[in-house]
DNA sequence: CACACTTTTGCAAACGCTTGCAAATAGCAT
DNA sequence: ATGCTATTTGCAAGCGTTTGCAAAAGTGTG
């Protein structure tokens, strides 16, 4: 195109500082990576010219020679729904700490060849990789046959092998649900998540287990399959709202389909909590902005993301970790989408 | 460490394929970045043998050797607050069909040394920035004396050096406040958003200009200080009611400042819109899920990303375009939260 | 002061890719 | 065939780092 000027500004080097310190380029290069064995006032000079200079490593640089790039890769579905946003705000704080930069993924950029798509995240560029992903297997084997550092957030590997941080799912659900008995509620509606999704299932397992433990049978036409989304949630209500002998209380598996089943209540001119009590699951930060506000088992998702990366970063540091698994307890957060049973 | 197995699982290069098809990587390289002259027989047994291959650029190399590295950047505050995730939406999905990838960035993280960051962010990796962030400027000067391609979103830059997109706030503002003025409002609060903002601005300028054009004289009174967050939102709607001649109906200068007045007006046992009405700006997600759902103003978010997206490769494509201004249509969206005066 | 270490430093090669330049090949008119 | 031009290809250098290996400086010891 426009060759008389330079395509990039002209960037500072670590050869730059070796000149202006005086010190070859590969003293210069262990002081700014690692700390091998430098002379402690080397280090000093280096450190100050690179400030002086206004140093900033090239990451592709340092990732081609071998070394880190210090990137480490989110792979999400997508950013409209505050649970992630949750999640990732934590990783991000937690990665500034060290330093270290964030690429965005989501996954429906692939249809199909997700293995592909894992592959070139696994490539290059970054260092590790942090999935919030349902549906995780496929991408799965593509990491583990490249030994490639990653952990899951709020999804399980049925094989144990990998690094997961999640959240007590059937205990929080149990909690949920209990609070609802205890407020005198028997009939008990339950709009479950994606049931491939191993949280989904365990809370559809909390509630059963509640309901267990204070002698209540178990209705399958009180709990319907909903997916997590807001949408379903409103056509899941629908469903309980219709029944014959419909439910005085509905626990929603996340926020999301409690604010759809909401709607949907509304809809039908019920009045939340006096006519019928709503809990959710997750704590997005829309759940305290919706009116009533919503009663619901938190999650606590920042920290969760704090932890996934405080884990990878581990993980980078030392790939033959054998796999842990971090869970992170959930809370009862009682608001006004409730109430004792007339 | 461990250095008794390779650091990385091997990767397929160009030379593999050069290999595979009896090319030179040259030419291998040509038809893989742009398209060079080069036979098309050539290019089609590349293409076929990178595909079998499962290639996969590395994008550091690349831009290290001075091509493209297809990535761009994103610079935003936070992700949690339901706007950025919109935007970053039209974006991600404008960037995949471009095949590019994403970095985030956000800029809680470098506190008075804005310049180094944007520094670090423009050398190496990314091709282009794409920023989202208030109180640009500091950011600018360092972009532009390395002429790196960046495009602003619902800012503007004063100087008008700047690639930006963003909303007809004026206008919107205008038509928030005309509809009020129609359903029989004749004292109408504003909460403003940061004033250094120049959409903060614009609104209160179509405000005024609303009220002057229907003859209704604008009361200092009634416009107080926000900031765009919910809870300046919740405090500036505390003052306005506690006004001698409260507001019969309160705009907000963004959703997230309409969430907060909400609270506060239904904490003083005010119904919404029978007591009073409110609108918004922004049309977040949140908006139709709160109650009542708020009528607001509609910024076409995701497009703003998108369009964002295509004028910076363009950019990309030809840095010395000269800068560009597009402007989008905001629509009044009418929703449960306002009503004509008694 | 020589000797054997130990700590620091420097050189060179490599990482995967792009690109200027020159060489090879093809196309076509003589 | 011979030249000439236009199209295609290959070679080599270079982008900014890291790192193995060897050389240079220090430190102690006898």
């Amino acid at each position: 195109m426009n060759k008389s000027m330079p395509r990039k500004y002209r960037q500072v080097t670590i050869m730059d500082i070796a000149r202006e310190t005086g010190v070859s380029y590969s003293t210069v290069s262990r002081v700014l990576s690692g700390f091998e064995f430098v002379k402690d006032e080397t280090r000093q000079r280096v450190l100050e010219a690179a400030r002086r200079l206004g140093y900033v490593a090239h990451a592709g640089a340092r990732s081609l020679a071998g070394g880190k790039a210090n990137i480490i890769g989110l792979l999400v579905p997508g950013l409209d729904n505050g649970y992630i946003g949750e999640v990732a705000r934590g990783i991000d704080e937690e990665l500034a700490r060290a330093s270290y930069d964030l690429m965005l993924y989501t996954t429906h950029r692939q249809r199909g060849k997700e293995s592909v798509y894992v592959r070139s995240i696994a490539n290059g560029l970054t260092d590790g990789l942090i999935l919030v992903v349902p549906l995780v297997t496929d991408y799965l084997r593509e990491l583990q046959v490249q030994r490639f550092p990653y952990v899951l957030v709020d999804q399980s590997d049925p094989s144990g092998q990998s690094n997961v941080v999640d959240a007590t799912n059937w205990q929080g659900a149990y909690e949920a649900t209990e609070y609802l008995i205890k407020l005198g509620h028997r009939r008990i509606g339950l709009i479950t998540g994606m049931m491939q999704i191993a949280s989904a299932q365990e809370r559809l397992e909390g509630y059963r287990a509640a309901l267990t433990s204070y002698n209540i049978g178990f209705d399958p036409e009180l709990v319907v399959q909903g997916d997590f989304w807001e949408p379903t949630g409103y056509q899941a209500a629908s469903i309980l709202l219709d029944l014959e002998h419909p439910p005085t209380a509905i626990f929603a598996s996340n926020d999301l389909s409690a604010f759809g089943a909401m709607e949907a209540i509304r809809e039908r001119g019920l009045r939340i909590p006096a006519d019928i009590s709503i809990i959710g699951f997750d704590d997005i930060p829309q759940a305290s902005l919706v009116y009533p506000k919503l009663t619901t088992v938190r999650q606590p998702l920042d920290e969760m993301g704090r932890v996934a990366v405080r884990m990878l970063l581990d993980l980078i540091e030392d790939p033959d970790q054998p796999a842990r698994h971090v869970t992170l307890a959930t809370q009862l957060i009682v608001r006004d989408s409730c109430q004792a049973i007339g």
